[in-house]
DNA sequence: CGTAACTTTGACTTGCTTCAAGGTGTGTGG
DNA sequence: CCACACACCTTGAAGCAAGTCAAAGTTACG
């Protein structure tokens, strides 16, 4: 169980820390087709009066499978994943998380997996008991809720498409160009990815072996798709052929 | 683009067709564990007043994807899958749909996949822009939703994880358990279970090959596990033998 | 009763995993 | 500041599970 008073640094620069945003796409209106940001400056106001800001360091456990759930959390920065672990002993990575998204979505008043920062996370501490009162107060909370959850189911299905059925190097380009996406939207940096995330952890969610993400990065590099700076930084050659390879047409 | 009003048969049994019921489980509270119904009566009842009662026959469409969607049906009694068109040809699964669930997720508009009866369906269908209104009227209902759909989130993350990193015949298995858990909610049939899809359904719904699935199936009744006793009427000869294999433990 | 759709089975091939060993980077203590 | 240790990543070789191709068997239905 998670007893953020004790594990949770609290330092001076949460003084400044942005509010609370969740980004979704719109759920049941035609709408903008982007995804955009569903809280009001009051609920985000509201959210901040019951929350408080914390910073997890990297590998630090955010929360435990089976543990009683008290919180949510609101990522301001960093990247976390959310995984299970199998009777096999084997690892499935569910979920990677990034600014605006939500951790600890619970059921029967449990979380239903594990949550741990990839990298140094800030983000805003929000009690469901709390939650629970602002949300009968003000109804257009839990549609900005709804239109999350839906939004994630979304990219449960996403993964789950890139998942099954395409062979190794599909996946790996699929994920590649995915998360790419997923950092142009807060920062721009050329053609160059920052992978927030070990080997062992992209294998975990892709489904294949670390020796097949390995091979795989090899490949793509032989064949003039990306190039591998460090381990953590590669260079995307060319995006559009990555693409073709993912299958996203 | 689905036209209802020519598709779809009217009876005169609509008349006293159950109410619409929406299965799940509580999202913030630790209230019971089981899935129960989220609507209150009235809720029911106002949704009728909205709603007609539909029937597709099997094999019928019921949405396409990236049509503009206009009406979510919720279940009355029958099965229905959800799949999405891979550029390669290739076709996924994503979601098979039973009483008391939700058709017809939108994101922007439009229906992210394609809905298909698989057998007889009975259903509920429920114009978008009228259940909109209710919702603001009703925050409660919109509460009910939010349940609803972060339950299929979860349904969705247990199919991602019975799909990946398991081998064929783990999947099956936990396939077969899963069906009969979900049978069994409706029904008591003893050990019998009827399959209310093709092997084709089975294996795009598994990332499977038709082929894998039947020789899959043959190991399981070699094993003494199941029975065939026709095409889709299985008989499952040690249930905790199939879950200890599907690594549910 | 015949045809078409569905299912099963067999033989072969492919691609991923596993096992094993060799790199490369990083942090820590001498 | 260097050296060592550990964690992480890459590469190679062998084995095996699932896919594909092909054909026969079965069921449903007109």
């Amino acid at each position: 169980m998670t007893t953020p008073g004790i594990q949770v640094t609290r330092l001076g620069k949460f003084d400044n820390m942005p509010l609370p945003t969740i980004l979704a796409a719109s759920f049941l209106d035609a709408g903008g087709h982007g995804v955009a940001q569903v809280l009001t400056h009051r609920e985000r106001a509201a959210l901040v009066g019951m929350s408080r800001p914390v910073e997890f360091k990297r590998d630090q456990m955010i929360q435990t499978e089976g543990a009683r759930a008290e919180f949510i959390w609101n990522i301001v920065s960093g990247t976390a994943e959310t995984y299970c672990l199998l009777p096999d002993g084997t690892r499935r990575v569910m979920s990677i998380l990034f600014a605006a998204d939500l951790i600890g979505l619970s059921e029967g008043g449990h979380y239903v997996e594990t949550a741990r920062a990839l990298t140094e996370v800030r983000a805003w501490e929000i009690p469901l008991r709390a939650l629970d009162g602002l949300v009968r107060r003000d109804p257009r909370l839990d549609a900005a809720l709804l239109c999350k959850i839906s939004h994630e189911l979304r990219e449960s299905e996403r993964h789950l498409l890139t998942t099954a059925r395409q062979d190794a190097r599909a996946r790996v380009a699929a994920f590649l160009v995915w998360l790419k996406q997923k950092e142009a939207a807060t920062l721009h940096s050329g053609d160059l990815l920052e992978l927030p995330l070990r080997r062992e952890d992209i294998a975990d969610y892709l489904g294949l072996s670390v020796e097949s993400v390995s091979r795989c990065l090899g490949q793509l590099e032989r064949s003039g798709l990306i190039l591998r700076e460090q381990r953590r930084t590669l260079r995307l050659m060319d995006v559009p052929a990555l693409q073709k390879l993912a299958g996203m047409d």
